[in-house]
DNA sequence: GGCCAGGACACCA
DNA sequence: TGGTGTCATGGC
């Protein structure tokens, strides 16, 4: 094992004794992970869940009850998210591609081997690297890692990356350096996420930061 | 009242 | 290729 492989995983042990299993991503099913991963773009988790909360008192958490409505009126029920009518068209334009490819049946979509469909998520309006990322790992079960800010930042201050550096090879460096299964694809990205809400804003709190090890640079 | 939150995109140099 | 403005609500 390189110094790099025991640097992440002596990182994740920390955050996973202090935190405990994440259980990730938190969703009923695969189609309301997609969903949430388009309305927590930039977005606290709090409120993604009241737009999730509307879209399933109104009973349209479905690809074909989204295909139904009318992008007003899915704005209407998910702006508690924010960003309502940017994220409508943004959710509008997954349903397009879904039907459109694969009759809308996520369980078609998922048979697509994991790189294609990556390149073919990244297409859709309003669907980054992150959220493709996201949808692939949580939704879908495949095993990409997912980066987000708090990644780059935690990371960063940790002295293990300059900071600089593309979503791409972040991405390339945790997978090329952990083990290589979804279970730690899936709760590594979690405990992250848990840490920077908890520990690692701007203005970052190293007293109760689980992995200041002295070295810590947060 | 200001800052921040589990990004992505258009536009510009 | 990289930097900047825009999209917007709600909690602290």
């Amino acid at each position: 094992m390189t110094l790099c492989e025991k640097q992440l995983m002596n990182i994740y042990q920390k955050l996973y004794d202090h935190y405990g299993y994440q259980k990730w991503w938190p969703g009923e099913s695969a189609f309301e992970i997609i969903i949430g991963a388009i309305l927590t773009q930039n977005t606290a988790w709090i409120n993604v869940e009241k737009a999730i909360c509307n879209l399933a008192c109104k009973k349209v958490l479905s690809p074909h009850k989204i295909k139904n409505i009318s992008e007003q009126k899915l704005a209407e029920l998910i702006r508690p998210s924010g960003y309502y009518n940017i994220k409508a068209k943004r959710i509008k334009a997954f349903i397009e591609y879904l039907f459109t490819c694969y009759h809308g049946k996520l369980g078609r979509m998922f048979m697509r081997d994991t790189d294609s469909l990556r390149k073919e998520l990244l297409h859709v309006n309003g669907i980054g690297p992150e959220t493709a990322d996201s949808i692939l790992l949580y939704a879908g079960k495949k095993k990409v890692f997912v980066v987000d800010a708090y990644t780059r930042r935690i990371f960063s201050r940790k002295g293990l990356l300059e900071g600089t550096e593309s979503y791409d090879d972040i991405q390339k460096f945790f997978m090329n350096n952990i083990p290589k299964r979804i279970r730690v694809y899936n709760d590594y990205h979690a405990q992250i996420v848990m840490l920077g809400k908890n520990v690692c804003k701007p203005k970052p709190r190293c007293d109760v930061c689980p992995i200041n090890t002295g070295t810590c640079k947060i």
